[in-house]
Parts: structure tokens; sequence; C-alpha cells
DNA sequence: TTAGTTAGTAACGCAGCTTGACGATTCTGG
DNA sequence: CCAGAATCGTCAAGCTGCGTTACTAACTAA
């Protein structure tokens, strides 16, 4: 049996279309006549596909019947069947894990906060446990997995790099032994990469294919999606923003100051207690944190504002460049400083004066929850690729 | 006849490897039995798919016996003949255009240099012209096409902004002309972009996806290449790195510097110019030309070097942006100044002072013809994508 | 000259799809 | 209440394309 040429991967090819309208339909359901008409397939062949697809359980008949549909025979409605595929999604950050698995729709069916682990090896031994945990409670296996990791993923090595909250991750082949312990397909990436992903399906926006998230917070990163995918880069460096080099009037240092230096959360109390100490008036102590000189820049104390301008010129300049360099259409910040209104509205304001068109610009609607998000449309993205294949080929019901 | 699902497609999947393999092959010629293993068909399928590329002329049997290959059998060499399939490139500069012809395999027929018309509209009506004159020459048609153009290229509105050398473009339907006039297929891409890719091609490096190209001359350009494929953002604005503000210690201005404004043939001159009249000390006449700058800041001259240092630091500065946000493996420097080696040394030491890991930097190979090369590239990608489809549907010759 | 090896071809069967025809089911209008 | 129209789903027939098996053709090496 040859594989690829066969006149069975037009059963595939044709398989994906019909999961795919049925997909599209959603929870409403449709009709094999419908489903014959939107992918341009016959009638037969749609029964055909659709009665394997109901004995492996990947669909069902939608039970409420529909009060009336017009004239004619009414179709037998059906309706992907959500259990019929989990995902384990994941998000490792340096002191907390988020742990869940969500079914076919993405609907998120279990949810943990676990506390990260001192090595890479014991924080991904937790996922595991816990993720079993959760399928054995729900009854499924898992048909894909994603996890996010706080460092740099390089595919090829199957390591991870630059995680220094984390030791252990540098020799330690993440992706293999998920795909040992978990499930055979498995994605690892950036957690703020994913978090780019999952802050874009969370915009009700048509047309986005192209975008940016920020998140700053202790540090600064960057993730992208070009075209819909997440974008690595040549090195799978992208979103080492963090390293920018600024240099902004505000605060002329004696060597070349990193964006880190001048927008992270750490750079906000720093800047803010060298204005107190030189004596420029504020209401606050000299080490107040972040979302205090946030609040007092907005009533006016004039430290915190200085603080703040200088976090926002410096982020402003950064947003520029990448405008420059990779328009995005839309920049979403996230992380605690990023969310912060307050923050956002300083860097759009000083944004209107570096940029003809300054660019869209929101705060992240999803929180620390933007890169399990990711993972999970991630994982579901995977699911899709392998479901149908799965389906027909093996011919054995899915769980 | 339903498109896409009956079993006609295996024959086009099947077809499109089949074709690959010779592709692969080359000049070399592959026999029927090596086409079978190489794509895991049978035999006779091969033999079914190659007797109709054979009577359509998309394939020949090599002429030249080779001597001998071993045990068994000699099987009959098969490649791809070049003239079956022709693609017209062009690149349209604000003063000069080239438009070409092109086979197969990407060996340029027909080449010419003209002057651009001085509105877009007549502008590519001598494009037109140009290559129908080509290819009436040569005896066939034009199977796909790619321009190159010099601007921001819309792809829904088809229309090109940002193009004040050539006005006309605002208002004229490009593709939608070309393809009316020239052949179906057709691609129209700002010429940043096709220059890089142009570029990528033209070094010999495998694993090659991710990848930058710089273009420094009269104004500065940026192209994109991410994962083999031109990169155009979000709204088809990448590349605008000459307005990327640029603060570096050498040139306070009053106002912030774009990128144009320091490291631009233009600037380079300027910059030299200021510096003689404030009393460096220099060899040349004040308003001396760039090359003539550069080869003096290579003798030791201090007022041209001084030119090329701001010149270097500036873009120094937004090569390392442009690695803290898309991470390419790395960056041609084509165009008058980009390309010069003293200007590319310079900018070189000054990365190393920035970053940790200075990236790969490298001179255009291909000069002025960058962006033609990209153009061809683009438009046999189209072709491959119809070549075997047309052959095989249509079943008529296919000049 | 003969055995061994490889290339190409012919015949057959299988999988999958489409078409056209037909029964089933429901609504509408008289 | 009933006939006609419209739509859904299925059945049977025929087509296309592929792979397998078995065969012939051509060439090398001993």
């Amino acid at each position: 049996m040859r594989l690829g040429s066969d006149s069975r991967i037009l059963r595939l090819l044709n398989g994906q279309r019909v999961v795919d309208a049925l997909f599209e339909a959603g929870s409403d359901g449709i009709s094999r006549a419908d489903i014959a008409r939107a992918t341009s397939l016959s009638k037969p062949t749609v029964s055909a596909l659709m009665e394997t697809f109901e004995q492996v359980g990947l669909v069902r008949v939608v039970d409420a019947m529909p009060p009336t549909r017009g004239i004619g025979r009414p179709g037998v409605l059906y309706e992907v069947a959500p259990e019929a595929g989990l995902v384990v999604a994941a998000d490792v950050g340096a002191t907390k894990t988020i742990v869940g698995v969500a079914d076919l729709l993405g609907n998120v069916l279990s949810e943990e906060r676990i506390s990260t682990a001192r090595n890479a090896d014991a924080a991904l031994r937790a996922v595991v446990t816990t993720a079993d945990k959760m399928l054995g409670r729900l009854g499924g296996e898992a048909g894909a997995a994603c996890i996010g990791v706080p460092g740099v993923y390089q595919a090829r090595e199957d390591r991870v790099t630059l995680a220094p909250n984390l030791p252990g991750f540098e020799v330690l082949p993440i992706k293999a032994r998920l795909r040992q312990e978990l499930c055979h397909d498995v994605f690892v990436d950036n957690d703020v990469n994913l978090a780019a992903l999952g802050e874009m399906e969370a915009i009700e926006e048509t047309d986005l294919s192209d975008f940016a998230a920020i998140s700053v917070g202790t540090g600064v990163g960057l993730g992208l999606v070009f075209g819909g995918d997440v974008y690595r880069g040549g090195n799978g460096a992208v979103g080492e923003i963090g390293a920018m080099l600024i240099d902004v009037a505000e605060s002329r240092l004696d060597s070349p100051a990193t964006l880190e230096d001048l927008a992270s959360g750490p750079a906000i109390r720093r800047s803010f207690g060298v204005a107190v100490r030189k004596g420029v008036e504020t209401g606050l102590v000299s080490d107040s944190d972040v979302p205090a000189i946030f609040d007092a820049a907005n009533d006016g104390d004039q430290a915190a504002a200085h603080a703040v301008e200088v976090a926002a010129a410096a982020m402003a300049m950064a947003v520029s460049h990448l405008m420059a360099i990779a328009d995005p259409q839309m920049i979403v910040f996230g992380g605690g400083v990023g969310a912060n209104p307050i923050f956002l509205e300083a860097v759009q304001r000083r944004l209107s004066t570096l940029a003809a068109v300054p660019p869209k610009l929101s705060a992240s609607t999803l929180g620390g929850r933007a890169a399990f998000s990711g993972a999970v449309l991630q994982a579901l993205r995977l699911l899709h690729g392998s479901l149908v294949a799965r389906s027909l080929e093996i011919g054995a019901p899915l769980k």
C-alpha cells in the first residue's frame, strides 16, 4: 500500500472538507444535503463519510428538532461531538503553571493553576500528572497538546534556551518527553508567542492576520503572529524586544538603555524612586508599587507622572520601530504593566507625536490566561490536522 | 463536473509530485523507474503521467545517452523541456525598468532595460509591449508574470500607494490590467520585497527561510522573507524602515532623525558637507559623491570617515532593532550605498558593540538586478502552481 | 552463451466519486 | 382533506485513477 497517492487520500481530503463544514455550522447542526452544497461534494459521498464519522463518534445527530425550515422533507441535522477529541494545554510560567483540558470546540473542561516546580524536569512532570488526572476524570485521551514555556524554544534541537528562571530546560527534550508521556502530537512554544495567538483570537475582528502582542511586567516580551501563524524567527529568538536599545531624551543614561531598563515594572519603580530622591514632588513613598504609581500619575502626582512618561516614551519608540519593520495590523498590550489603561493611554499619546498614522493598540482582555488560551488554540489546530485521518484510516473509535 | 473532489485531482497531485521530481533531477534527466521510487508512485502511474506530459511538450527524452549506469536494462531518461513554459518578469524602478522573459528553469532568455515612462499607465504599457515583443520573438506565451513596483502594493485594492516618483499608480488596477493584457497569473509586489527574494535565492545556503534585504541608495528600503515567502505586513507597509526614528550620539539634531536622514546616499553627502564646513580635515571637495567619500574614508580622510561612521551607526541601530523584532537568519545589503564593502564593514563593526551575537550580514551579489531576479522567481512559483493542472486538464499543447 | 538484474508494459481488481433515478417526508393551496 | 411541489436521503450504474502481479525487453557480467 502506497501512501498518499492512492484514491484513499481523496476520502481524506473530502472528509476534511466535510468536517470543516460541520465545525463552521457549530452547534446549530447541519444536514447532509447542506454539507453537500457547502463542500461541492455529491450527496452520496457526504452520506458515506458521515456514516463513518458517526460510527467513530466524531459527529452525532442533533436531538432538538428545529421547528420548521421551509418546504420539503426536513434534513437530519448533525453536529460535531465536542467530547470526541480532547486536547491538553499548558502554560508554564516562572512561578505559576496553568494546565487544562479542552474539547474539540475549545471549551475548557478542566483547568488548574499549580505553582511551578523549581526545575524543568519536575515542572514538566507536574504538567503531565495533572493532565492525566484531568483526562482520567473526563474519561478520554489527549488527541493533541500544546505547552508554552518561558524561554526560547528551539524546535530543531528540541530544547528550551534562555529560561533562567527554570533550570534544567537546556537539557530536557521537552517535546520528545511529552510525546512519550502525553500524546503523539505535541507543540511547544514560547509563552509570549502563544499569548499573541490567544489575544488575536479573542479579538472579534475579521481579517486579522498580522498581529503583535507585547507583554510588559517583570520583563518585556513580544509575540508575533504573521498570516495567522505564530512567527518564530530564523533562530527562534523573536521577542527579544526587551533587549532593544532605546534612546529617549527623558532618560539620558551613561550607557545605552534597553527597553526593559526603561519600561518594565521594576524599571518604572526604579525611575520613580530616582525622581523622588532628586526632589520631585510626590505624595507617595519612594518604593511604592507599580499600580500605585500609575494611579498617582493619573491623579497628577509629578514624580509618578515622570516615571510613567519615561516608560511610555520608551515603549512608544519600540512600537514605532515595530511598525516600521513588521507592520502588524494591531498590537495588544498584556502583563501587569502593559494592560494598565493609564500606561496604554500614555503610550498612545506618545505615539501620536511619532507616527503619522498611529497604530491600533489595545489592552489585553485575557490577562494571565492569554498564553493558556493560545495553547488551547494551537493544540486544537494540531488536532484538526489529524482528526479526520484518524477517524477514517484507523476506523476504530476515537476514544 | 465537481471541482477538486473527483478522482481526477489524484492525477493532479501525483502529477505535481512527478514534475517536482523532474525539476529536482534537472538537466541530468531521470528515468521513470527512478521517478517512481522518488515519489512512491507505481511504475504504471508514472508512465501514464509521463506520456501525457510528453504529448503536451512539458517533458522530453534526454538525447545524450549516458555511458553506463550499472547492471540491468538502462532507463530512458527524461527532463523538463525548459521552453515549455515562459514567464514574464519586470522591475519598474523610478528611472529604469527591467523587463525580461525566462523559461521554466529560470534561464533568462531575453532581458531589456528601458527608461521608465513618466506616468504609471505609460510605464505599464511599455512593460507589456516589450514583453509581447520578446514573447513573439521567442515564439511562446507567458504562463505567469511578476512585476515589481516602487511603492506599496495593496493586494486587496489592487492599487499601488506611496509611489511618489510615478504618478498615476494610485488609480491604476495594475493586476487586473496585466491579467487582461499579459496573462492570467500575475503577481505584483514591492520591488524591495522581490529583491529580498532574489537575494535569498542567490545565496547558496541551505535552510535559509527567514531573511531580510536592506537596500540603501537614494532612500532606504527593507524587504522581508519569512518562511520562504515574501512578507507584506498587515497593511502591506512593511519596509518603511527609512522612516524609522534613530537617535545616535554622533548626530544630535534638533528634531528626531529618521534612518533615511542619516544613512541614505544623500544623507552621507550632506553629513560630509557639514563636517567639512565645520572645519574637519579632508582631501576632498565638499560636494563629493558617495563612492569618493567611501574611498576617502577607507584611506583615513577624517571628514569622510565621520560621514561614514554616522551612517553606519544609524544603520547598525536599525539592524539591531530588526534583529530584536524579526530575527532574520541573514541580512543582505544592496543599493549603491548598501553594497559598498566599506559601508558594510563599518556597520558590522558598530554592530559588534551593540549585540552580543552580531547577525550575519553580507553584500548584495545581484546589484540592480535583485528585484528582477526575485520577480523571475516569484513568477516561476506561480507557474509551478498551474503548470501541471494545465498540462493534465486541458490536454492541449502548452504553447 | 547464460544467468542475473533492472526498465517498462499489459491486465486485472479495488477504492472512491458522480450522475440520474426513485422513494420518503413535509409544506402549501385549493 | 387531498393533490402537487419541494426537498432529503439512498440505490444502482458507470467513470477515473491507482496499485499489484506477471510479463517482456534490454543490458551486464562471468
